[in-house]
DNA sequence: CCATTGTGATAGTATTACTATCTATTTAGA
DNA sequence: TCTAAATAGATAGTAATACTATCACAATGG
């Protein structure tokens, strides 16, 4: 299965200025700067340091990316696409809506273990920058062009299968569109919360965060409109 | 009503080095920078560019401020207790939980409409600025430091409030407090995709934001655990 | 009238976010 | 095999940013 989403997680949308993943210096930048974001935090990562850590020049970088925010939304662009795969796999052949819609609820709330089979990509700690500074990819003034230009692609595919079986199990539910974006957004805000600020949340959330999730849901999808 | 909130809203947290409440150049600071960042975004906002609104110096402002993260987190820390200060206003002397929870809700996930009346501070622009900026106010590598010294007192108070009316209505419900933190943050993501990423929510969810999240929480409310 | 407080102006440093240019190496194709 | 294109690395330079430090000045209050 990881070898199946190796062939096909790739981000389509042309965010970058040359392809990275068609050479080897471009690999080791998705590489290298996972792990310098993931260590550092965005504000504090920079292209110079990125340089460094690669032995290169910054102008090599600039080659692939325009700017960091272009190479943040590659970043979880990649995962983004990475989680619509894993869900596609989760509820592949599952012919009742509910079981379905339960499993994929869990698929896209798990959070990621393993370090993944993507070779030079380490998944857990594209997870860690996922949770942190996914909302800095889109939070941004330039959103709406971004947004016509598809960089959010990833994310709306993934909202979309997801709203798509709110709807098998209940065709008439009032909004399955902002159900599923609260589902996918939500979920990595309270992986945030308690890791972090864990008064904002109950005791053993961040090991019930799934169940949480398929209790919102289920709950939303069997009660009526008022 | 509006009188009392100008009266209490205030940040107690010491993220400021001066109170800018308390002199002409601080109350002025926090006037135009509203102004400034709601027009250019938090990226492109700088304390340079601020000065210059201001036609004084940039030395100035650091006498009020670190940082532009720090007067990030203060105005963010003044939209949350003007929200809490709503939110009890909202809800003061109702007796019945249920009833209580929903105007609870609806008060914390209505927009904002009105200029308000807080003398130089502009409450619609502190509303867009807390839409699309209050995640990088926590979403930062300093969040864990940051939090110990309460700088997101104000979020945690509204949120507390607000699960303690979840609580009211069903003693037994297994997240309260989960639940209660993603209304809080998800109202304001919802609204941000309902701006901006409109593919993924559903048609007219704009101005049925509330009646969503009135919906999910009651149906969180009564569906028992599982 | 003197000490404190608040403000403004200037200057300077390190870092960042680029842009431009030149050279060297590898690779693909004719 | 020769040539052209693609790729990478090195260097240099610019404008903006995020500060820090210092000095001078005015108002204010006891």
């Amino acid at each position: 299965m990881q070898r199946l989403m190796q062939m096909n997680v790739q981000v389509s949308e042309p965010v970058y200025l040359k392809d990275p993943q068609g050479t080897d210096l471009g690999r080791r930048i998705i590489e290298h700067s996972v792990v310098l974001i993931d260590e550092l935090g965005l504000e504090k990562f920079t292209f110079g340091k990125l340089a460094a850590s690669l032995g290169t020049a910054e102008s090599s970088i600039y080659r692939y990316f325009d700017n960091k925010h272009r190479l943040l939304i590659y970043l979880i662009g990649w995962y983004w696409s990475w989680r619509e795969y894993k869900l596609v796999f989760d509820t592949a052949n599952i012919g009742d809506a509910a079981t379905k819609l339960e499993r994929g609820v869990r698929s896209i709330t798990e959070p990621v273990t393993d370090k993944g089979n993507f070779g030079y990509l380490d998944l857990r700690a594209l997870y860690r920058i996922a949770v942190s500074e996914s909302s800095k990819a889109y939070m941004t003034k330039e959103v709406d062009e971004e947004h016509k230009e598809g960089c959010f692609g990833g994310f709306k595919r993934l909202c979309d299968r997801l709203r798509d079986m709110v709807l098998e199990v209940s065709p008439k539910h009032p909004y399955p569109a902002a159900l599923a974006s609260q589902v996918v957004d939500g979920s990595m805000v309270q992986r945030f919360f308690a890791e972090h600020l864990p008064s904002l949340t109950d005791k053993g959330t961040k090991s019930r965060i799934p169940d949480n999730f398929v209790h919102l849901v289920f709950a939303s999808v069997n009660t009526p409109k008022r």
